[in-house]
DNA sequence: GTGAGGCCCCTTTTT
DNA sequence: GGGGCCTCAC
């Protein structure tokens, strides 16, 4: 086992071989945190203070399970396996194969992801005639998902008002609708495992005594159900090894929760919080950069990274006249790079949100440059490749509604609204699936039904037998699906897919054995999970991200939300801008700016040598041109670390009509604020009527603090929200 | 019941 | 710019 403590620093050794204590590490960017996560591990079974098959590690992102996996893969003399190393998801979905019986699941339930969840609501939307332009079903699937990552059940909720009364209610019907289907959201696998292992003390003695150590990276973007779910499963001798750092919190509008951190530290009586402060990735002025930014947010733990590299060069900045020319540039840096002898590998164009990417591409791809996009419409996320799933599913268990009703029609066999009208009544007054209620079906679709009915029953029988990818490939050629899109225009990508598919399925049974990763063949806890089971769960849980292209030399194209946890040569940021990054929506959030702030920052800790800030003075979005201004982001670096590309940019003069003179950031308190003043009553377009109780800041950078009653209290940006004067 | 065409909506980030 | 949903013609 290559233990290589001579390598780290005290604070990282100190962290490493810490006693038996739980432990909070804060841990800035760069600071070598998977590293110490993994050295610890190590360390842990090599002095023998605990078994593999005590140790349970979670992350957050499946590239960060990943990673983890894989350092400990080279360390480790032995495979990994039976080591609990995962996603918060994949372990919750772990246990509760492992003991679905004790969970109220069925033993092969499917799990929904973002997608099938939103069909499901509206199904059921549907079914109890909801009235879907006051209640938009993704409004209600946000409503059940917030709650579940609260840990509360629909009978948990106290309703203040009848609308909260109504989306209580269909809350309910939603659970009850999964229960009868045997699927789970991913907010309910959490939730469910919570609640399995809170009414079963012996399952949570047994857990309790088994892991002797958790530990937990990322820990500032755990949500409260993740934390209590943490609480639970540790039990009188386990000791938890959280790693995480405040200033990378990026995920609070999905319920992170940064207050974890000092919960736990209060609740687990942590003595000692250890602090990584010493940087070995980027070079001084990008750190610079880096602090100078995170500095002006005012929630924070307080810390100040180092490194003991020179400055090394100034950050470049780069004003484009269009988002085309951005990506123009970009292109032609990045060739100016591969000529300097760096590897497209090594570079990362990073943006705020994946619509950005289609420009970029489209100017790497003139330019002959390879590339490589994470994100966007992941693999199975992909139409046909979600049609071939949902016969897999079918296969699986026909009672699958949300899979039934996707394919039952597709391709096309003569089963119309009419007939399936007619379906979902019939299950309806049986209290059945639709599978179930297909037999009875008479009349005009009686016949494709019967028929329809008879291939899956055919594919049962015919692949019961068959190895994974023979049986995917059996499926999917006997499905029609190939058929059909072989008549289709462009189907010839959608057919490429699903070989994919087939090639996806070898991958994953392949891995399987060889690392026990997704427990196909039984852990060594006796968890026997179906191959096949075990590959849609794989199929929602990770959606694919390392599909084609893995191993080849290609820049590296994602948003700054996946890129946390890497590193790169060179990065480009581009369209700093306001309204983009910081984003418009992400404003009207409570504390958006500063998460918009840890975001940037994540953004800029991601370069070693070279960081390029790009911004675009105007560029296409949803079809129109806008008109962007550099982000405010840009003005919070010390101008001394940048070195300017194209001509600074000047403020406008002030418009003829009277509009404000652009200020320096910084907010002037006023009475009022872009024409709204204290007190005022106005109307927006979301969340109703108000009153403003307070306004700061100018021009276009007013915003002003209004209350709208039942609606809550929320700071808008006036040039963003669309507020009404009542 | 099917497929084409048109309209309208959105559009942050991820498991 | 594009996807979901509706309407309309066959």
């Amino acid at each position: 086992m290559s233990l290589r403590l001579e390598h780290l620093n005290a604070e990282q050794l100190a962290a490493v071989t810490a006693g038996d204590e739980h432990m909070l590490v804060l841990a800035g960017a760069g600071s070598g945190k998977t590293r110490v996560l993994t050295t610890r591990i190590a360390w842990l079974l090599k002095s023998g203070k605990v078994s593999p098959g005590g140790l349970l590690a979670v992350t957050f992102t499946n590239k960060a399970a990943r990673e983890m996996f894989t350092r400990l893969a080279a360390m480790l003399p032995v495979n990994p396996r039976g080591m609990w190393v995962g996603t918060f998801h994949g372990l919750a979905n772990r246990m509760l194969r492992a003991h679905h019986r004790e969970a109220g699941l069925p033993r092969e339930f499917q799990i929904l992801d973002t997608q099938d969840q939103l069909a499901a609501v509206k199904r059921l939307a549907r079914s109890m005639s909801v009235d879907e332009d006051r209640l938009p079903p993704r409004a209600l699937q946000y409503f059940i998902n917030a709650r579940k990552e609260e840990g509360l059940r629909a009978a948990d909720i106290q309703a203040p008002d009848e609308a909260t009364r109504r989306q209580v209610e269909l809350y309910a019907a939603y659970d009850e609708q999964c229960r009868r289907e045997g699927v789970s959201d991913f907010a309910e696998l959490l939730l469910r495992s919570y609640e399995l292992l809170m009414r079963n003390e012996p399952l949570r003695e047994h857990y309790g005594a088994r892991f002797r150590h958790i530990l937990v990276d990322e820990f500032q973007d755990t949500n409260r159900l993740q934390y209590r779910w943490l609480k639970l499963l540790a039990g009188e001798a386990s000791r938890i090894f959280a790693v995480g750092d405040d200033d990378q919190s990026i995920y609070s509008f999905r319920g992170a929760n940064v207050g974890n951190m000092a919960d736990f530290e209060r609740e687990f009586r942590v003595a000692k919080v250890a602090r990584l402060e010493q940087n070995y990735r980027s070079q001084g002025n990008i750190l610079d950069a880096a602090n100078a930014l995170i500095a002006h947010n005012r929630n924070r733990l307080g810390k100040n990274l180092w490194t003991a590299d020179g400055a090394g060069e100034p950050l470049r900045v780069f004003e484009g006249e269009s988002d085309s020319e951005e990506a123009r540039f970009i292109a032609e840096e990045v060739k100016a790079l591969q000529r300097e002898g760096l590897k497209l590998a090594c570079i990362a164009v990073l943006y705020r949100s994946n619509a950005q990417s289609r420009v970029i591409e489209h100017a790497l791809f003139g330019a002959g440059i390879a590339y490589r996009v994470y994100g966007g419409l992941r693999f199975f996320e992909r139409a046909e490749v979600k049609h071939a799933l949902a016969y897999l599913r079918l296969v699986a268990t026909p009672e699958d509604d949300n899979a039934l009703l996707r394919v039952l029609n597709f391709p096309p066999r003569g089963i119309g609204a009419r007939s399936l009208e007619g379906l979902q009544d019939a299950a309806k007054a049986r209290g059945s699936s639709l599978w179930a209620a297909l037999d009875g079906l008479t009349g005009r679709a009686a016949a494709p039904v019967a028929a329809f009915r008879g291939l899956i029953r055919s594919l049962q029988e015919q692949t019961a037998t068959l190895p994974l990818p023979e049986k995917v490939e059996h499926v999917l050629s006997r499905s029609g699906l190939i058929e059909h899109y072989k008549n289709e225009r462009e189907g010839t990508d959608r057919i490429e897919n699903l070989g994919e598919l087939v090639n996806a399925a070898a991958v994953f049974s392949q891995e399987d054995r060889s690392t026990g990763l997704a427990s196909g063949e039984g852990d060594e806890d006796g968890v026997v999970m179906d191959p096949l089971t075990a590959f849609l769960a794989h199929a929602a849980l990770e959606a694919g991200e390392h599909q084609a292209g893995e191993g080849q030399d290609a820049l590296q194209m994602m948003t700054v939300h996946s890129a946390k946890g890497l590193e790169f040569e060179a990065v480009f940021i581009c369209g700093l801008e306001k309204g983009l990054f910081p984003h418009e929506q992400a404003l009207l959030q409570k504390d958006g700016l500063e998460e918009e702030r840890r975001l940037a920052y994540v953004a800029i800790t991601r370069a070693r040598q070279r960081l390029y800030l790009c911004h675009a003075q105007t560029r296409l979005l949803h079809g129109q041109r806008r008109y962007n201004l550099p982000s405010r982001f840009l003005q919070e670096i010390p101008e001394g670390l940048m070195k300017w590309l194209t001509p600074r940019y000047a403020p406008p003069a002030p418009m003829a009509f009277g509009a404000a003179p652009k200020k320096a950031p910084g907010f002037a308190k006023a009475r009022e604020a872009g024409g709204f003043r204290i007190g005022q009553n106005v109307i927006h377009a979301k969340f109703g009527p108000g009153v403003i109780l307070d306004a700061e800041g100018m021009g276009g950078e007013a915003r002003v603090q209004v209350n709208f009653g039942r609606g809550g209290i929320k700071w808008l940006a006036v040039a963003v929200a669309k507020l009404q004067a009542a």
